[in-house]
DNA sequence: CTTCCTGCAAAGGCTTTGCAAAGCT
DNA sequence: AGCTTTGCAAAGCCTTTGCAGGAAG
């Protein structure tokens, strides 16, 4: 079982990989380029942790000047079907959540639903267990959810 | 491994017991009784399989009369707390899912995204590992959401 | 008669959609 | 020119909240 480190920010050469594999899926999609989309595909990558779509509007504003909320909300699905960002955090009330996936290791949650700490694990017997359900139900897996919901150490001791 | 049955609705007997725990809570809470939670009460322990709080309010529609959707919502935060449902299926769109957990064995879902199909399985390896990992970091587990996503057989047969 | 429960309507929060202007190619 | 992208406003969905009348204890 391994805790998986938070990532920090993107670093320049990162976010130079991911912003040309952006610009190849445009590409190859035959869309248009667009500095508002790298814009927005920026602030995600560069984004540490979670985040909301809100959070994103909120660092464009003082970075790249004003995005308006359905333009993000479109540009969303791409980031997210060419492995830039993934959903995570489901167990959450406030609105879908985003982490970057692009060079970043796969991992799950594990969360406190007092404070909201987040701790990040990767445990491969896991995943050989999930591979091993798909394979006798006759699945080809795509992805899952995994969030384990608790009360962290912290937590606990204020309580008691 | 197994494969857990997917429920049919609760028996006569298992109805009145689920009933008598409920009315058991709202003694415990000072609440006053009232049909018409128990109707809401009754519509959900009956249907089987996942549903929504929609589902719920067509199905009161023809059994027990009209009964309005902020009271379902109303109600249901207590059914969730004393255990006769559960939320369900957070990889979907329409809003909640729920599902009967009075005298149902806990398991966790693999879910076709395309054709929306369930199956619902248990493997005490996955609940033993996951206690493992909260334990490494220190957390009380509540509990845990855990669905894998892929594409069932017979989807991978049709697009062949 | 006090407190809870319910229906109804309205508001809330997140997300999507329609439309017209602006931008790529 | 022809299609994409964007901003803006409006609509959509699910869910919650405020209020007043009705029910329970």
């Amino acid at each position: 079982m391994r805790r998986v480190r938070t990532p920090t920010g993107l670093d320049e050469g990162g976010l130079e990989r991911a912003l040309e594999l952006l610009r190849e899926a445009v590409r190859r999609r035959g869309l248009r380029s667009s500095s508002v989309r790298e814009s927005i595909a920026r602030a995600a990558l560069q984004r540490e942790g979670h985040f909301t779509v809100d959070d994103l509007i909120r660092d464009l504003r003082t970075t790249e000047g004003e995005v308006h909320t359905a333009t993000v909300y479109r540009v969303r699905p791409l980031l997210v079907e060419e492995g830039l960002l993934q959903t995570t955090l489901v167990s959450s009330s406030d609105g879908a959540h985003y982490e970057r996936a692009f060079e970043r290791e796969h991992h799950d949650h594990l969360i406190c639903s007092q404070c909201g700490k987040v701790v990040e694990f990767f445990l491969e017997d896991i995943e050989e267990l999930q591979r091993a359900i798909a394979k006798k139900f006759g699945f080809r897996l795509t992805g899952h959810v995994h969030e384990l919901v608790g009360t962290c150490r912290d937590c606990l001791r204020t309580d008691a």
